[in-house]
DNA sequence: TTGAAAGCGCTAACAG
DNA sequence: CTGTTAGCGCTTTCAA
């Protein structure tokens, strides 16, 4: 190799990117029948179907979705905000519907609110911008602006995890305050005279307190005590939680309804470094049948939330509406059940 | 309302997107204009700015950033690979990387490997279709396909959670090997004559049980049983791994190595149902420094690995390749530490 | 400081 | 079954 032809191939470095115009040229077709083999391969011929391969093998084309999207606006892309990506009840769901809207071809392009309304606001003005061809939203409590946008925006859109008559487009979810009726129904039915709440999190969280609360109070409790964190969930808190009802406010027995079982499991920990008995002294209920649940000493009483179903069903809503189907029923309520376990 | 009127509503039905042309016509510039106030505003007089951000407003235009990408050749997107969402060491990690990341205005596309191989190479071909600026690997392992599509794609790599001599690209992690030793060295110190591992998931925990184990075996002890789970790791299965220890593997006494904070709450959990104390019947040490880890019952010895300062770092490597910066060292090693709490 | 022209790489009609 | 012609809505030169 001479050193002018190298310093040449220096000087060739305009790395000129594969297009499928190379491909066609290689192949000895245009380009639009390049197109077709990609998206539409029975509409070309066997043999030239065969040649396009070779070539595109051979140049090692990757196809050029931006372009793609550009040109027949459909990105195949859907936008998603969860409050938080560590929190497993969100990624869990967001791993099935991932997975659900990928067998048809879609991407999710996912971001983290952190429970914050003005967060969700600002992102999906960003989100839009991509151009995606749906969007999940968590919760059904949004910005003003942020509603105009996405009604502006002209996509499909799926609220998840609650349940509304006035969606944006649709919903899949459960009713909150009926899973804390439900919770304080089961309290009663089970004879415990008292009752406290921790929650973290999430307005939902506090509406499903609300409801258990006030249930209990009507239903003659003096009242019921709480303990409620900014922020997340987690085992620290729950510990704590449990410390503040029994040496601020003086628990001393009865049932605590934690708003995640992150709490839950705290709670138990505690209780157990404290020497209460489970559920003898203090009783536990938790949120979200979380995997670890059934596993826990002892095992914990629960509120079960399918979060696959509820993934599934968000993601069929959507690509029903993405394929045009018109769907009948603009919210879906998929409903909880309580896990009765051990400690309660 | 006419009825005609209506039905001509209806037909005028052609939503015709808000362009920057729309907004330009509005404010009596041309297109690039708005371009420009948009992209560098200091290069537009004030007042044509003013006009244009009014003509914004007024039509609530939404910029095309997939028309932008393909004009420019760069997408502000980069592509994440992690193996498991739901696995709190990586989304964790994500969540710092998405943050510093975000602040240079990229935003995220992130999907799941599931610990494979073919479907990391498949994810890469699917990704790249969407013309990332960068693209973040876990692990040091590829398979040769998905390398050589990294590389032709000619853009930044980071692969975090893990050091190898010889990345793609960039690599930021910590050694696996090392960290197997370390623990191994702690046992030692502390006097431990028996000691067992307990792992779930990837290659890379088992890298650490490795060096662990040969560790060991060559400071004389006789042997360290071990219980493999494919797949994630989980309280349920800490529990599991515990007893399978004791009744199928004669595992009277010593300490356990688990290769996540959750296999080893699990066994602690198990040991506990047992009326085994920890740590004087069973040790007990985790991985990953959770943040439940210092509020266990005893509180959990373990590894910690800085996530947010890996994500930052990965970020930054990143950041510096996209600006152009020539990086030093390819590879960056953030080390680990043991944290010594009561359960070794 | 502003604009005109040319394309980015693809898909969408429409022909043939 | 294949090709031609127009764009998609931006950014990038280059001029003015």
């Amino acid at each position: 190799m001479l050193k002018n032809q190298r310093v040449t191939d220096k000087e060739d470095r305009s790395p000129r990117p594969v297009t499928m115009e190379t491909v066609a040229r290689l192949a000895g077709v245009s380009q639009v029948t390049v197109s077709r083999a990609l998206n539409e391969p029975d509409k070309v011929s066997p043999a030239t179907l065969a040649r396009i391969r070779h070539a595109i093998a051979v140049t090692g084309y990757v196809p050029n979705l931006v372009a793609g999207a550009l040109a027949s606006k459909r990105s195949k892309l859907i936008a998603a905000l969860i409050p938080s990506i560590t929190n497993i009840v969100y990624s869990s769901l967001m791993q099935h519907f991932s997975q659900a809207v990928r067998a048809s071809g879609y991407q999710l392009l996912m971001s983290e609110t952190g429970f914050s309304q003005d967060e969700e606001q600002e992102l999906v003005a960003k989100l839009l911008t991509r151009r995606p061809d749906a969007v999940l939203l968590t919760g059904i409590r949004h910005s003003d602006p942020c509603r105009h946008m996405l009604l502006g925006a002209g996509i499909p859109v799926v609220e998840v995890w609650d349940v509304t008559e006035t969606p944006i487009d649709t919903c899949v979810g459960f009713s909150h305050t009926e899973a804390g009726k439900a919770v304080a129904a089961f309290v009663r039915e089970n004879g415990y005279r008292r009752a406290a709440n921790v929650s973290a999190g999430d307005e939902r969280a506090l509406r499903r307190k609300d409801a258990f609360a006030r249930a209990l109070i009507e239903a003659g409790f003096a009242s019921v005590p709480e303990v409620c964190f900014e922020g997340g969930a987690s085992i620290e808190r729950g510990r704590l939680a449990l410390a503040r009802l029994v040496d601020e406010q003086a628990f001393r027995d009865g049932v605590i309804f934690c708003s995640s079982d992150l709490l839950a499991h705290g709670v138990l920990i505690e209780a157990q470094a404290r020497g209460l008995r489970v559920p003898e002294d203090v009783a536990v209920i938790g949120f979200g049948d979380q995997v670890f649940a059934a596993h826990t000493l002892p095992p914990l009483t629960t509120v079960r939330v399918d979060r696959a179903l509820l993934g599934e069903r968000a993601a069929s809503a959507l690509l029903a509406r993405l394929n045009g189907v018109e769907v009948p029923e603009k919210t879906i309520d998929i409903g909880f059940e309580i896990v009765r376990r051990a400690t309660a």
